[in-house]
DNA sequence: CGGTATCCGTCGTGATACTG
DNA sequence: CAGTATCACGACGGATACCG
């Protein structure tokens, strides 16, 4: 697979980010964007899509283990606000010991590919933000 | 221009997303992809980026208009560290009275790609977001 | 015009303990 | 195993006032 962004053409670039500006309202506290990263932009919702969309499904204690780092409380946290986006699907089985999995939506397959293009960005330029801040520093 | 990200194979994007979690250490703290959040998840940044994006360089209380509802301290400690990550370039007149104009860095210009596929999945997905949240809530 | 300085409330997050 | 409840802290962001 190969996920392609087109080499942007500085002009229609701008054009596209004025649509965009344009939208419902940007001057105003709704925007579209802010909404997804209210969504993803918390401690651990991003790495927990990674995770899930890395696997078909996940239990609540695997889906921990590979999260390393983050607390109980707010891996159920988390799981609940990204179900109630329908983002993920949690299903419970009438098991003792109990087993709970999680798995993706398609809705939240479908944001597999933005945040693969967050990814591509951050490993691209991390040295070259890393740099400017020591230059800034400096 | 067009941004075309490839419609995702199921399988393999599930591959590239385990590549992804290999990488240096998600387990731990420092992801790469949990980097460019800290830096664009914030309040304002996106919108400031967003705005410098789509006009050649603007000056501070041009971007305050525009970025409505930002307050003037928020403004100033945004645009540094927007420039602080080498993502905005600050040039300051030797004017009376001062004039200070603010514009996105290369760097900054190559973020713009990864802000309009949020955007797209935004404007795209949020119908089904409300809808899930509805759902959730009743 | 383009900032700084200070204060203060709120929210996200973590630690800990307890439960079906 | 997969949670919930409670508390407590620290960072983020807003309001206000002042400055070169």
């Amino acid at each position: 697979m190969n996920i392609t962004i087109a080499d942007p053409q500085p002009h229609t670039m701008a054009q596209v980010l004025k649509e965009i500006l344009l939208f419902p309202a940007n001057g105003a506290g709704i925007c579209p964007v802010r909404d997804v990263l209210d969504r993803i932009g918390d401690k651990w919702s991003l790495l927990i899509i990674l995770n899930l969309g890395a696997e078909e499904n996940l239990r609540f204690n695997e889906l921990r283990r590979r999260v390393a780092g983050i607390s109980q409380r707010m891996l159920t946290v988390t799981l609940r606000n990204l179900e109630a986006d329908g983002l993920v699907d949690r299903t419970v089985y009438a098991e003792v010991p109990p087993r709970v999995e999680y798995r993706l939506t398609d809705l939240g397959h479908s944001l597999t590919g933005v945040v693969i293009g967050l990814t591509n960005w951050a490993t691209a330029h991390t040295p070259a933000i890393a740099a400017a801040r020591a230059r800034f520093a400096g």
